[in-house]
Formats: C-alpha cells, sequence, structure tokens
DNA sequence: TTGACATATTCCAATATTCCGATATATTAA
DNA sequence: TTAATATATCGGAATATTGGAATATGTCAA
C-alpha cells in the first residue's frame, strides 16, 4: 500500500501519460527505434511547437530521455515501467 | 499498437485514475472490501461531496460500481485492469 | 408524519492544461 | 558571412479540472 506521498509522485505521472498523442508518442518509442522531434510531430499529426512541449513534459518526469545528433535531437524511453503500463493499457483497449 | 481513438479513450481513464485521492481509493477497494462513501471521506481525508464526486466520475468511465444498501452506498473494484495497474504503479513508487 | 443521517447534485472561483503563433537558439551548408 | 533547417521557449487565449459551500434527494427510525 502507498501513502498518499507516493500516490501523489504517481497521480503526477499518470496525469502526463494521459494524453492521446503523449501515449502515441511513448508507444512509438516502445518500438526500440529513436525518433526525432520533427519524426514524432509527423507520425502524430502535431505541429513541432506542441511536439517539443509534450517531450519536455515526458523527459521532465524521467520518461524519456534525448540524444543530440547534428541538428536534430533523438528522443527513447528512459523509463522500464512504461513498457508495463502500456502493456496493460493495450490489453485493456485493443 | 493502439490506433489514435483507442489512445483517446485510455487516456481519458488514465485522467480519472491521475488524482491522488482517487488512486488512494482504487487501492483502498482492491484490498477486497467494499467502502461506503462516507468511509471513503474519512480514510481518504476527504469532505463528502468531493468523495462522492471522485466516486461519480469512476463510476462513469467504469473503474466502480456501487451498491446500496440502506442508507449506506458501497463502492467496489468494476474493471478488472485496474489492479494489474496498480501493481504496476506501486512496483515504481513504492 | 418529523428528524437524523447518507449520498448526490449544482454552482462557482481558483487553478491547471492545452495548443497555437511568434520568436529564439543551435547546427550545418553554401 | 548568410540561408536553411531543427528544436526550444515564451505569451496568451480557450478550455478543463478541482474542491468548497449550499442544497437536494433518498432512507430509516421513532
Amino acid at each position: 500500500m502507498l501513502d498518499i506521498n507516493a500516490l501523489g509522485e504517481a497521480a503526477e505521472c499518470l496525469r502526463v501519460l494521459a494524453h492521446p498523442q503523449r501515449l502515441q508518442i511513448v508507444q512509438l518509442l516502445l518500438s526500440g527505434n529513436a525518433y526525432s522531434v520533427n519524426d514524432l510531430a509527423e507520425l502524430c499529426d502535431l505541429n513541432q511547437p506542441t511536439t517539443s512541449d509534450h517531450l519536455r513534459l515526458m523527459q521532465r518526469c524521467g520518461f524519456l530521455e534525448s540524444r543530440k545528433e547534428g541538428r536534430s535531437v533523438f528522443y527513447e524511453i528512459a523509463e522500464p515501467h512504461l513498457e508495463d503500463i502500456m502493456k496493460c493499457i493495450q490489453s485493456r483497449f485493443g
């Protein structure tokens, strides 16, 4: 049983995850590929600043990490539990 | 891989879950006990209308179901996947 | 019936989120 | 250097969420 403080942290992370395009980004990155901001913007049908916002949000709570390569920034999954949570979600909504 | 519509539904459900006291309520109900609104309000340190709001929200998206018994309304878990998701959360934040 | 209790609903103000356009920064090519 | 490309940041408007106060509804006991 988690106490109310831990549940508060968990709630913050869930709030970050609770967005269609952010889930889509996580799903794409869980395939193992790293994608640039532009790649993700196109794949998710978002404009560039909005995509960057979503990625920054997910990076700040430890879900993602970024790697600069030339002019591009590639994002990858940094939080291993995302795979488990996404499996739960896919088994419920798939 | 879920499409954007399924991810939208998933995001709605995650948003419902993404609240400290709502997580606490789910955690309490997953113990197997059913609790009344008043029980949950006391255990979660919430006032009565707010507790009722949270419960209604979780009932509407299928997480909970209620059973009337005399003057009280008892809530229980209705969505089996909540146990899996809560296990993920507990393993990450516990 | 009345009174007490349990829950639900409504309204509202404060706060948070989302997403866009404009702009800034950084890197590379010419 | 300038131009082009990729990403990040800022400001603001529209929208959503939260939680409290007041009130309504429903149930039971006397």
